[in-house]
DNA sequence: CTTGACCCTACCATGATGTCAAGGTTCATG
DNA sequence: CATGAACCTTGACATCATGGTAGGGTCAAG
């Protein structure tokens, strides 16, 4: 097959497949005499497998170590389940976070007339001092460097 | 003031001090006659509005946006509410679809026994056909629908 | 003068994806 | 055969926010 019929048999932009391959996701297809990539059946399993990963949010390094396992007929399914569970703890964490992120904005639209008035204390709340002054700083302000 | 100085006051390290600049969030300081930056004080204020926004999840052109009004005095506050609320929306649905993806995972993952055993329901519904008009990933395997 | 902290610009990298460019191949049709 | 559409190829650039590095200038104190 093509790549174009693989793009539409799996909805992956080929853009993609051969992003997929470049990164090592998908093994090099066999080439044709005129250089066109040609995919066997298997692969559109593989790239139907990888995109529904990438659907579920799953970084490239757990996809790999997905169809690592999804290769070795041996594995323990304690290990897919591992990096199942810890992917969902990894969204829920990211979702909490916006959550939290949706629950200061609405605190402070909530104070806000919303009309024609200039007084607003949405820009007050982002004006203030930030809660976190203590974020990283570049350049060495404390920091040693002991470099040769 | 040095950028460095800057830097500490508002926790926004110089990268992206001079990033904020480049991209025109953040107008370009005077120098000093060895090129240094020189910072106003207003500076902070600014660069720890940018700060605070950026932290609650606003995209460069919604801050460009919010500092538009902040810099307007008669701007009506409705304005703002409007970016503020439309944002909060975005914010809920990203919510939302990370919440989404967990739960189908954890159905995938709920079947599964965990075990030293290979067989495993998570990897079985990844390689499942792609949802192309509907989803119905979740929980066990499901026909196998066939399409081009 | 030396040292170390500070500043400058400019480039590279990330991750997933799109787009565009410039060129080769295949095939159908006039 | 010639032309053009539709396909394939590689490679490069852009996004967004951020970190890092390289190479070099500046300044203040010892």
């Amino acid at each position: 097959m093509n790549i174009g019929q693989v793009s539409k048999a799996t909805g992956v932009s080929q853009r993609m497949i051969r992003h997929y391959e470049g990164i090592g996701l998908m093994p090099p297809p066999d080439r044709r005499d005129n250089g066109y990539r040609d995919y066997p059946p298997r692969s559109i399993e593989r790239l139907r497998f990888i995109a529904n990963a990438r659907d579920l949010g799953f970084s490239v390094d757990e996809i790999a170590a997905l169809l690592g396992l999804w290769d070795d007929r041996e594995r323990a399914s304690s290990e897919v389940k591992a990096i199942a569970l810890g992917h969902a703890e990894h969204l829920a964490r990211k979702a909490a976070a916006l959550e939290a992120m949706r629950r200061t904005l609405l605190d402070l639209a909530e104070g806000c007339s919303g009309d024609a008035r200039p007084d607003c204390p949405i820009l007050a709340g982002l004006a203030e001092t930030r809660p976190h002054p203590d974020r990283e700083l570049t350049g060495a302000s404390c920091k040693p460097k002991e470099e040769a």
